[in-house]
DNA sequence: TTCCGACAGTGGGGTCGCAAT
DNA sequence: ATTGCGACCCCACTATCGGAA
């Protein structure tokens, strides 16, 4: 007995539909990150959330929450538990992304506070509220819908759930690529993703789905360096600061984007600026450490201040020459 | 043949729980 | 009571390899 919308289908989508079991581990489907922004009527563009994403499954009367690695996160919201265990659909897996808000905006350093929680009791005294915005849905009344193109998908999702806080239809947009993801890095968001409205659902990093991420950069100080580890030759990572006055302020440390001949080229760099007694006005709580002038600036990229005051995602981009250290500030927020 | 995606290995910030101190 | 560490989240990036295009 087929449900009233596999019968609705159009022949060529009906086949592509079939009956199968929920699915038992998160396999899910990744974005490309990308970074030209492009418009193609053929593409889809939602909001790029930070938080956790997780595959809910529904069966009958048992819902279970899986994060990216296979763990069980159902002890972590119990509400939204609840909140799909209510939906009268009896059967159905869905992907989305659980987020907590500071403000209008979503923040994982909330978010954190609540995802570590592993005890249901205590999650649901939390007093951080978080909602699960669901985009994409891979199994509906025991049929895989995955063969099916986005745009249906999306569609079946609309109508296959209800939907009230905590549970969201996370909205997209069909056009302006371009200028969507200039308006989402000036509110704020973390970034864009664009998806082939066409393509089915894939289990695995693809690039019918793109990630525009709202990046920051800025020039910094280098103050020191750490010790390598494993196979890794020159350095570790890079201790790096701004000025504030006088004061060299610490910013943390960035330890990638550095090819070998970088890591060496940086080494020997450093080494004849060696000394002793660290450059930075505050502790540098860090093993193995080494410090040198601060003479060398680079760029890093990153996405965000955390609230200790150090790089969200930092990588390292290259050397500056026409920067004096005195003049590196921390810049925006 | 070329390119893409997966994997491993390096590096980042942050939170929590629990064992060791 | 405090501290350290591993296990989770979120990642960026390089180097390598095998299979898809």
């Amino acid at each position: 007995m087929e449900p009233a919308w596999v019968k609705k289908l159009d022949g060529d989508l009906r086949k592509r539909v079939q009956r199968a079991d929920m699915p038992a581990g998160s396999d899910l489907m990744k974005a490309t990150l990308t970074h030209e922004p492009f418009a193609d009527p053929d593409w889809l563009y939602e909001r790029k959330l930070d938080g956790e994403r997780i595959l809910a499954i529904k069966d009958r009367d048992r819902v279970r929450l899986l994060t990216r690695n296979d763990k069980d996160a159902g002890d972590t919201y119990p509400e939204l538990i609840d909140a799909l265990g209510q939906q009268q659909t009896e059967r159905f897996a869905v992907d989305g992304e659980v987020v907590a808000f500071e403000g209008s905006l979503t923040s994982f350093s909330r978010l954190q506070q609540r995802m570590q929680v592993n005890d249901a009791e205590q999650a649901r005294a939390s007093r951080i509220a978080v909602f699960f915005y669901l985009f994409d849905i891979l199994n509906l009344d025991g049929f895989a819908v995955t063969a099916l193109p986005l745009r249906q998908r999306k569609q079946l999702l609309r109508e296959a759930l209800q939907f009230e806080d905590p549970l969201r239809l996370l909205p997209h947009r069909n056009r302006d690529g371009k200028a969507l993801l200039r308006e989402a890095c000036e509110k704020g968001w973390e970034g864009l993703i664009a998806k082939d409205a066409n393509a089915r659902y894939q289990h695995t990093r693809s690039r019918k789905w793109l990630k525009f991420k709202c990046t920051r950069g800025q020039e910094m100080v280098i103050g020191g360096f750490t010790d390598p580890k494993g196979s890794r030759e020159g350095f570790g990572a890079l201790l790096l600061g701004y000025y504030e006055g006088e004061r060299l302020r610490y910013a943390g440390k960035v330890g990638t984007g550095f090819d070998d001949r970088m890591l060496q080229d940086l080494r020997e760099r450093m080494n004849a600026l060696r000394r002793e007694e660290s450059p930075f006005a505050d502790e540098v709580p860090e093993e193995g450490i080494h410090f040198i002038d601060p003479e060398l600036v680079g760029e890093v990229g990153f996405t965000e201040w955390t609230r200790d005051g150090r790089l969200r995602h930092p990588r390292f981009l290259g050397l500056r020459r026409d920067k004096k250290p005195q003049d590196v500030v921390r810049e925006d927020t």
